[in-house]
DNA sequence: GTCTATATGTTGATAGAC
DNA sequence: GTCTATCAACATATAGAC
């Protein structure tokens, strides 16, 4: 595992793939795909222009490598923290709060609210996810095999609904949550200070509740039944 | 108003201008601003390259004038369907479903919803929306002032709720809403055909269902009181 | 694995004719 | 207003030395 001379007391420097990765994740987050240069990149990490080429054989490979990173921990946390909320509400399913906690969640343990990088991540996911170029294909590939043990589990607390309401709910969570972990500012500026982006665990909380309470309003006929009247 | 000789029965071709409009409008949509070249536009406008820098003066000149033409509009439906409702309300103050309602449903009228030339500019938007670059400067100045209209009006409704739980509920709506109008196709997939991203008046129907729950979970105090129990 | 050097193409912008 | 011609800068990618 480790075939260098020793661990220095002093944390090493990232291999140069790795570098690569990191200038490039925030690189793209900065200046999307097309505008990022692989002559920013070389220039960030510290390595030869051609570097990049080598190790991700293109600007495209290297784009995609920098998606899959963080998407493989981001879905292990995700399981892992769907799986304790089953074992927890054991023998029944989990209630809808503690699905959508489940889901929400991971996104605030301590290494990715405190790694500048899984910022930066979480910037580039809000873009691709809006994006008409890669949105549909890449957010497929990348998350939606785990978000389907999600809406496995929902369903199982939410039987009555129609499959179309069930759909655009967590559509409608995915439009909020990736903006506002993308932390642009924006409703810095609205709320005139009363909000700040990067208060991560106050979003989450709210958003937990607002998603909560919007599948449950289209979702159990009952609510929905009332919400019409 | 027609300078020109005689309005021919044809439907006349729009003027330079608004050709290179259109067209940068396309291609913003589908590559994003960097990704764009100046020569993709003249070409798809049919006109010279030169034309599009002696209108707006520069590329990025180009990108603001694209972003602003429908925004104006927007915002002016959106003004008077917010009248219209405080009009049908008086002198109650309209509901919450009333309010989010007269915010959502402009984007539905026959004219956008047939226009290729809107679905673009939401996919546009949806971009810079969850865009670090100009996500918290371009939006902010785009729609804000009217938004704040809004959230005026929400507010008498919803007199008991705290700052931040108000403005981070526009803000979960504002995510809910610019992915779902970019029609990016992923829910399509997601929901193996059961959702399509193109049925915006389905989709228009659910989310003003989906925040309206939302706002009342987190800003009226016995509803936010209930879901804790 | 890493870098130098370079091939080959494209970009945004503009000066100036009409 | 519209187009032709052109520039300097910069892009990705790769061949080949070390």
């Amino acid at each position: 595992m480790d075939g260098q001379t020793r661990k220095p007391d002093i944390k090493p420097q990232p291999s140069r793939k790795v570098r690569i990765l990191d200038a490039a994740e925030t690189l793209l987050a900065e200046y999307g795909f097309e505008a990022m240069t692989m002559r920013q990149v070389a220039k960030l990490a510290g390595v030869d222009i051609a570097l990049a080429s080598y190790h991700f054989g293109s600007k495209k490979g290297l784009f995609e490598a920098v998606m899959q990173r963080r998407a493989d921990v981001l879905n292990a946390l995700r399981r892992e923290a769907l799986s304790a909320a089953i074992a927890a509400a054991a023998p029944h399913p989990p209630s809808v709060e503690a699905i959508v906690d489940a889901f929400l969640r991971p996104i605030l343990v301590r290494e990715m609210t405190e790694d500048e990088g899984w910022c930066h991540y979480l910037e580039l996911v809000a873009m691709v996810n809006a994006s008409h170029r890669w949105g549909a294909e890449m957010m497929t590939k990348l998350f939606d095999p785990l978000v389907e043990e999600f809406l496995l589990q929902l369903r199982k607390v939410l039987p009555d609904a129609s499959d179309d309401n069930f759909y655009w709910c967590y559509h409608f969570l995915s439009g909020a949550l990736t903006l506002t972990f993308a932390q642009t500012g924006r409703i810095d500026r609205l709320s005139k200070g009363a909000c700040r982006s990067d208060d991560l665990e106050g979003a989450y909380r709210r958003l937990a509740d607002f998603a909560s309470a919007g599948f449950k309003a289209l979702c159990v006929p009952e609510t929905a039944a009332r919400a019409a009247e």
